[in-house]
DNA sequence: AACCAGGACGTGA
DNA sequence: TCACGTCATGGT
């Protein structure tokens, strides 16, 4: 990777937030239940608060959180919303209830969202994490310690769930800083994460806004094979 | 009608 | 370590 990449990140970083605006992540369920939210609409999935990071505002929603970071893996998002409707419907939206839960009744909540018999299971073993928990903060190793908790999912419940400077590496941000000729195509998944922590301050609110953006961009340019266009020279320009 | 999505795990070299 | 197969539904 390149040195001057500490630059590059925070510059790019500016780019993004000019071209497409606050993302709002995580999107939560019910933010109009939320006294004075005005949740924003993105598609046919609502739930944004764009420029508020005061969220989760309680473990119900902290568990919200964590829930849908493991329902999205490989997965797309409105589909993970339609598990997290019917989650609540049936009361499933906390761990005790979600550990008690037929199993049955269970992978019919997360059906939508792929890979039910799995994900069923991921669920069921951070459920018994977080009851254990209590009101205490998992270290990422804890996390990554959990069946079905790999090093993306753990820093998203650590970034978005529990407000922790831990930076999200996904693939879209691999395939647009390669794009960029920042990495190759061979760095790891930790030497990604370190590239952005050590070149940028450890800001939650920046943290969270930037892989958001990353994601949009990448939704843009970076979803199919031949991929759109040169990003990559764009952003120069830009 | 293939192709892919805000990955992770198990296996065998 | 690492490349590769598996898991699965819904949208484009």
């Amino acid at each position: 990777m390149k040195k001057c990449a500490a630059k590059d990140l925070m510059q790019i970083y500016r780019l993004l937030l000019d071209r497409y605006g606050p993302q709002g992540w995580w999107p939560l369920l019910h933010l109009h239940e939320v006294n004075g939210m005005n949740p924003t609409k993105t598609g046919s999935v609502n739930g944004y608060h764009p420029n508020d990071f005061s969220f989760p505002h309680n473990s119900r929603q902290r568990f919200e959180i964590c829930v849908g970071a493991i329902l999205t893996q490989n997965a797309a998002w409105p589909n993970v919303e339609q598990s997290l409707i019917l989650l609540e419907s049936k009361d499933l939206l906390d761990p005790e209830e979600m550990i008690g839960a037929d199993d049955g009744i269970l992978k019919e909540c997360i059906r939508p969202s792929g890979y039910y018999n799995q994900k069923a299971k991921k669920l069921r073993v951070f459920a018994q994490f977080y009851l254990a928990l209590k009101d205490d903060v998992p270290s990422r190793e804890e996390l990554l310690s959990l069946w079905g908790i790999g090093p993306e999912t753990a820093d998203c419940i650590l970034l978005y769930g529990y407000g922790m400077p831990s930076f999200v590496v996904d693939a879209y941000t691999r395939r647009f800083l390669e794009a960029m000729g920042i990495i190759t195509e061979k760095a790891s998944y930790d030497e990604v994460k370190k590239l952005f922590e050590s070149s940028l301050d450890l800001n939650v609110n920046l943290f969270q806004e930037y892989h958001a953006l990353l994601v949009e961009h990448g939704k843009r340019f970076y979803s199919k094979k031949p991929y759109g266009c040169d990003v990559a020279g764009n952003m120069e320009k830009l």
